[in-house]
Order: structure tokens, then sequence, then C-alpha cells
DNA sequence: TTCATTACTTAGGAACACGCGG
DNA sequence: CCGCGTGTTCCTAAGTAATGAA
């Protein structure tokens, strides 16, 4: 398909050059036959019967008809002035309105400055705000600057007072309380002005297996060297795997363990069928085994070896503030498993070592050291990116790095401004629908394919879909790559008329199933797209993301196809927040209602689990659970009734006190049963729904907070520490009025 | 302008830790 | 107190989209 692509956007290119060539010649009256000649629109023929429109104006741009039926039209249209003017309006003039709205902002930012926060949220609605703020940048740099001394200079108060305080308060508060976004932002592309680091942290040398664990060859044992042990380790690590028995798997793995062979080893080792890795296999089990038995102390050491490592490892320094780093761990060597049908799954992925590492941190910086005996790669001073440490990586050469964790500033920020950029387009999303559906009329092929994917990409969530290399990676898909063959048209399906159904295989090869009735329109579109196209076709050939999201940069600043997952996401969970919480349900129940909102959204997203492996049983034990406290419960009441029963006979205060507390006893199970019960709805809806990654990714947490002061929840109830980290600011800043 | 590269976000599963009930 | 199950953390693959070089 790639290919394909290319040669595609190769004829594009031609023929826009011919254009304009064509153009000229056209106007220096060199035969060509000229149709229309409306202030508003230029029609004209070429000798090979093509016929050229232009239109006129600020956004006058080209189409090109190539059938007789979009002719007809056309000279209808030079007939009718007005109608031309209208067909203006509805198609191309729409642009500078929406282009028009940051500008807005733009002008009326600067008033606020002096409340910093008020400045701030605007601040995120014009992040392309142009460089005549310089002046006002270096203010704010300084202001930052000044701040985060303040800061220091509190840290150091601190520590004085480390003595008399204790460790607690001193160790905790100042990072804690870092308020980052009550400050300025960088707005000039620079993503630090100081960072310092301790540089990676490398995967543990190989450790050769015990002389007593044998590899056998075609039942003889054999003693490999190192190199060659190492990478026969790790397949016998994956022995129990169910992979190792896939054919690519084995070959991709065989072929690269034998480039790790001496050539002794090469000439005897020639298949893997004889290959016995069971012993190896049996030691590292037995080694885990072996570490899960450790006494305690032996465990309390191991942990405090790695919480020392992430102590000198685990943070940096950025802009004067301690930040956690997330993964200053290298990535440790063993064999690539891609997910789904991946074509080079079991391939070695080779050890990284210092010479292959980049490090990136400030000149002023005390730079990390490589270890004994080793160089970095490159060690280089970019403030235009976040990362700290990068290398690339063997198995499709793409590079990795090392980031920070997503309670950082840097990352917290642009999570923020991700949520105030899916605002903005809520402000604007019910005219760039009307627009494509009225796109879905257009004579040009490229803009009704471009408003039918939007169409899909907007009703359905589904993933821009970015071309990638063949072979390379498994065959998954997302909008603007599907093909034929991903889609069937019903023109009625179950009593509904014109029902598509989806089945494909997205990110991380997770299928997408879903039968969607969808307008006549769009309907009508896809049998045209699908016209005359083998199975294999791209469903829409004249479209790609890159294509799809200049479209969507004209229709708002900012605006990607990924930011209607985010909209759509979001707008979701507040409305079915307010639709499914009610006012007089305890606690459980209004939490039950909150999973099943982030549910509702995690359907639309398609975020999908492999079932629990343990499910079916431990929802058996929770019925077992249930039905026990029903019996409780049953039991309860027959006390209390007979409590009451005595105390009408007996009517002493003991009596009476016996019935209080077997009626608080009866409230208590009917609870705590109510509980049970709510907790397994819960499960059942949840079995193949993962709920983490729209909660993480797609859902502005301030709908969350605010829905949690709104109804007097504890915020802890919905976000783990984790996540209250990494939402600190969402926290923070959202009331109860909140409107995302 | 195009294409490859780079940077950064999103994703599911495995490993791990920890708390709860027996 | 122990074992088990669950929630949390880690891991890194796989996307999207911006950036940069030709």
């Amino acid at each position: 398909h790639k290919h394909k692509d290319k040669y595609k956007d190769k004829e594009h290119k031609h023929k826009d050059h011919k254009k304009d060539k064509e153009r000229e010649k056209f106007k220096h009256g060199n035969g060509y036959l000229v149709l229309s000649d409306s202030p508003h629109l230029e029609i004209w023929s070429r000798r090979d019967q093509c016929v050229i429109l232009r239109l006129i104006g600020l956004y006058s741009c080209y189409a090109e008809c190539v059938t007789l039926s979009c002719l007809l039209p056309a000279f209808q249209m030079k007939s009718l002035d007005g109608k031309v003017k209208k067909e203006k309006e509805n198609g191309f003039a729409s642009p500078p309105h929406v282009k028009s709205e940051p500008e807005d902002d733009f002008y009326h930012s600067p008033k606020q400055e002096k409340s910093l926060k008020r400045e701030r949220d605007d601040d995120n609605d014009s992040e392309f705000k142009p460089k005549k703020i310089k002046t006002e940048n270096d203010k704010k740099g300084k202001k930052r600057k000044r701040e985060a001394e303040e800061i220091n200079q509190k840290k150091a108060k601190n520590k004085k007072g480390e003595v008399a305080d204790g460790k607690k308060k001193a160790k905790k508060e100042p990072e804690e309380k870092w308020k980052w976004w009550e400050e300025e932002r960088y707005t000039d592309g620079v993503k630090w002005k100081f960072l310092e680091h301790k540089g990676p942290v490398f995967a543990p040398p190989y450790e050769p297996v015990p002389s007593h664990v044998k590899f056998y060859y075609d039942g003889k044992p054999m003693k490999l060297s190192p190199q060659a042990e190492e990478v026969a380790t790790f397949f016998a690590k994956m022995l129990d795997h169910e992979y190792t028995t896939k054919d690519i798997f084995r070959k991709n793995f065989f072929k690269d363990w034998r480039k790790e062979m001496t050539s002794e080893e090469k000439s005897k080792i020639t298949d893997l069928k004889k290959c016995n890795f069971s012993e190896m296999s049996e030691y590292f089990k037995a080694q885990s085994e072996a570490r899960k038995a450790m006494s305690k102390e032996e465990k309390l050491k191991i942990k405090e070896e790695n919480e020392r490592i992430l102590q000198e490892y685990g943070f940096c320094i950025m802009d004067k503030h301690k930040e956690r780093i997330a993964n200053f761990r290298i990535e440790p060597p063993g064999l690539f498993r891609g997910r789904g049908d991946h074509p080079k799954m079991g391939m070695l992925k080779r050890r990284i070592r210092p010479q292959d590492i980049i490090i990136n941190c400030s000149k002023d910086s005390k730079h990390p050291e490589p270890p004994p005996g080793t160089k970095w790669k490159e060690v280089r001073h970019d403030n235009k990116v976040t990362w700290l440490v990068s290398w690339t990586e063997n198995i499709q050469g793409s590079i990795k790095y090392i980031m920070l964790n997503p309670s950082s500033r840097i990352k917290g920020e642009k999570d923020w401004q991700k949520y105030e950029t899916a605002r903005r387009l809520k402000k604007c999303v019910d005219r760039i629908r009307a627009q494509y559906r009225e796109d879905w009329k257009s004579k040009e092929m490229r803009i009704r394919q471009r408003a039918v994917a939007l169409y899909f990409i907007d009703k359905l969530a589904l993933r821009a879909g970015n071309e990638k290399e063949e072979g390379e990676t498994a065959d998954t898909v997302g909008c603007c790559s599907l093909r034929v063959e991903h889609i069937k048209l019903y023109p009625e399906n179950d009593g509904q008329e014109y029902v598509v159904e989806f089945d494909f295989l997205g990110k991380d090869s997770i299928r997408y199933y879903n039968k969607v009735p969808v307008e006549k329109r769009v309907f009508k579109n896809l049998q045209l797209f699908m016209e005359n196209k083998e199975p294999d076709d791209d469903l829409f050939d004249r479209l790609n993301t890159s294509i799809l999201n200049k479209h969507l940069q004209e229709l708002m600043d900012g605006l990607t196809a990924k930011v209607f997952r985010t909209y759509n996401a979001s707008i979701t969970l507040q409305q079915q927040l307010k639709e499914l919480t009610t006012a007089d349900e305890n606690i459980p129940a209004k939490i039950l209602s909150y999973n099943r909102a982030n549910r509702a959204v995690a359907i639309l997203c398609n975020h999908q689990r492999a079932p629990p492996k343990t499910f079916e049983k431990s929802m058996q034990n929770l019925q077992t659970k249930i039905d026990a406290k029903r019996d409780q419960l049953s039991d309860a009441k027959r006390e209390l009734k007979s409590a009451k029963a005595d105390a009408k006979v007996r009517k002493d205060e003991k009596s009476k006190k016996a019935v209080e507390t077997k009626k608080k006893a009866v409230q208590r199970i009917e609870e705590q049963l109510m509980k049970l019960e709510v907790q397994a709805t819960d499960r059942e809806e949840n079995k193949q729904i993962a709920l983490g990654t729209s909660k993480l990714n797609y859902l502005d947490p301030r709908i969350s907070v605010a829905w949690c002061k709104k109804w007097g929840i504890p915020v802890e109830k919905i976000y783990n520490k984790t996540q209250r980290e990494k939402f600190a600011w969402a926290i923070d800043m959202a009331d109860e009025d909140y409107e995302f």
C-alpha cells in the first residue's frame, strides 16, 4: 500500500505542476476553451476533456472534474450567479471564521496578564502566539526563575529546620507543593532551561548458568559460548509461552541466535527442533521460586537496594525542581515479542551499551558519567526536547527515550493543554460537523473521502490511521488506512437501514467490530469508494492522515484527528455522569455510576482486555460471599424480630437497647450486601473492558474531580495514588461546577 | 514540498506488592 | 499469620503527529 501511495503522490505532484502551466497557457489564450468567466468561478477545459474549475477569492483553489456529470451542475452554476455565491459560502468561505477564533483570544489575553491563573487558561487557547510577546517571554522566564529560587530557598530553610521538625516535613513538602500550573509556561518551544540527571541504569550483565545446567543438542550435552548461551537462556525463559511454538517466532529466533554463535557452534547447531532447553528452563523456574521463598530480611535488602537506585537515578533536576523520571532503566536484552501477528517476533533485542546512548542535559549541569572504561555515544544540550536519554533500538530501528514521570511539570502541562484543545473543539464541533456533512456532496472525490473519514473519526472515535511500512509490523489499520475488506455494507440489517459493519484489527491488534447505521449519503459514498476495487485496496484511496490533519488544522488551530477521540471521550463522560448519578444513592452506588460512565467511554474507544484468567473463579467467590451475606441478613432479621417481641413483653431498658443493636446490625449487613452486589455487577460488566486507558489518557480529570466535589465523594475512590499525582493540577484547580 | 526521522502519547499485559479474610 | 486475589506498577510496543533534511 505504501508503494501505491508513493506512486499516487508523484502523480499528484506532477499534475499540480502541469495545472499551473496550463493555466498560464490559458491566460495567454493558448487554445483552451473558456466555459465560464464569472468573477467567482473560472471554468475551462483542456484538450483531454478534463474540466478545470477555479474558485476565485481569498481561498481560491482548483478542482478537477473528470466526469461529465460534474460538468452539468457547473453550467447550472454559471447561469445562476447567485447560486455560485451560495456554494462558495458553504464550501470554502467558512475557514476564515474558524481561523479568527484564536486571534480573538490573542487580543484579549494580554489584558488579563495580571491574573496569573486566568491568563494561563487563555494561554492554552493560543499556543501559537506569535513571537511578538518575546519581551514578555523574557519577563515570564525571569518570573519562573525567581519563583524557582524562592522555592529553593524554602528548601534550604527546611533543611535547616530538619533537626527540629523531623524529616517528614522537610522531605515531602517542597516537591509535593510545587504548583507548576500556577506559573507561566514557556511559549517559544523551549522545554527547560536547566536539566541535570545521572544517566540511565543499565541492565545487569549476563550471569552464565552454573555448569551443571546443561543444554542438549540432538540428545547430547553441549557447552555453549557465553554469547550463544545468553541468547539460549532468553528462549529457555519463554519456553512455556505459546509463541515459542509459532513458526515465525522460531525462525526469527534461530536466525538471530546463529549470529551470536561461534563458527563451531554454527556448524553444529543447524536445527532448532534438536535443541533442548528444558534444563535451563527448569533452572530459571527454580530460581524464581527461590526468590519468592526468600526470607524477609533478604527481601527487605533487595527492596532497600532498589530504593537506593531509585533515589540516585530516578530523579532529575529540571529548572530547579526535582522531578521523577519514568523509565530510568534501560530495556534489558531479550527476544522481541510484538503484539498480534508480528513479522519480527522472536528476533534478538540486543543489549544496550553506553556507546549506544545519547545523553541530553544542560550545558551548565554536571553531566552524567558513563560506566568506567566506557563512553557515551554523544552528550547534547537540546532544550527543545523533553528527553534525558535516547538510544536506537535494533528491531525496528526506532529511537527509544527516557523521559519524565506523568506527575512532572513537563508532562502535566502537555496533558492539560491536550484537554484545552479538546474543549476548544467543543466550541466549534457543530460547525465542523455541518461542514463535513456538506462535503459528502462534494464534486471532488478527495473531499468526499475526507468528509466520510472524518465522520467515522468523530462518530466512532476511530484512530487516524497512519500508513505503515508493509512487512515491518503487524497488519493493523486506523481510519485513513481502512481497506475495502474491512467494511461490509448492508442496505438493510435487523430492521435498520444503511448499516456498515466494521471488522478490522486496530492498534495492538485489538479487534474492532461494530455494526453501525449511517446516514444515507455516507452509505452511498462508501458504495462509490468501493466501486471497482479489490478487497485489499484502500477504502480512502485519495486520503491519508497528513491530508486530513492539514484540513483539520484549517478548521481549528491545533486540531488533529486524535483530538476528536479526546473530545468525544471527555464529553461522553461528562454527559453520562450527569445522566447516571442520582442524588439519593450512597457512595458505592455513585461509584458504580462513575464506573459505568467510564465504561461507556472505554467501549466507545474500544479499550479491551483479555478476560482475567481468574475471572470465572473470582466471580464465583463473590457470589458465594453474597449468598453468605444474604443468609447472615435473614438471620439478623430474625434476631431483630425476636428481640422486638421480647421487648414488647418485658418492656425494660435492656431489651429495648437490644432491639436497637439488632436494628443497627441489620442495617449494617444490608449495606454490606448492597456493596457486594454492586461490586459483582461492576465486575461482570467489566469482564472484557479496560477502564484504565481512558481514565489515564482521554478523560479530562477535571470532570471527575468536579463530580467528586459535587457529590461529596473522596477523590481517592476514583484515582489511586499514582493517578492523583498525575492529575494533581486538576485536583487542585477544578471546583464542583467545572464544565468541560 | 515531500519523505524520513524524531518526539511524544497511548496501550495492554506481566510482574509485583499489598491488604484482606480465613 | 499466611496465602491468595486484586489493584498497582512496570514494561515497552505501537500508535500519532510534528519536525527536519533534501
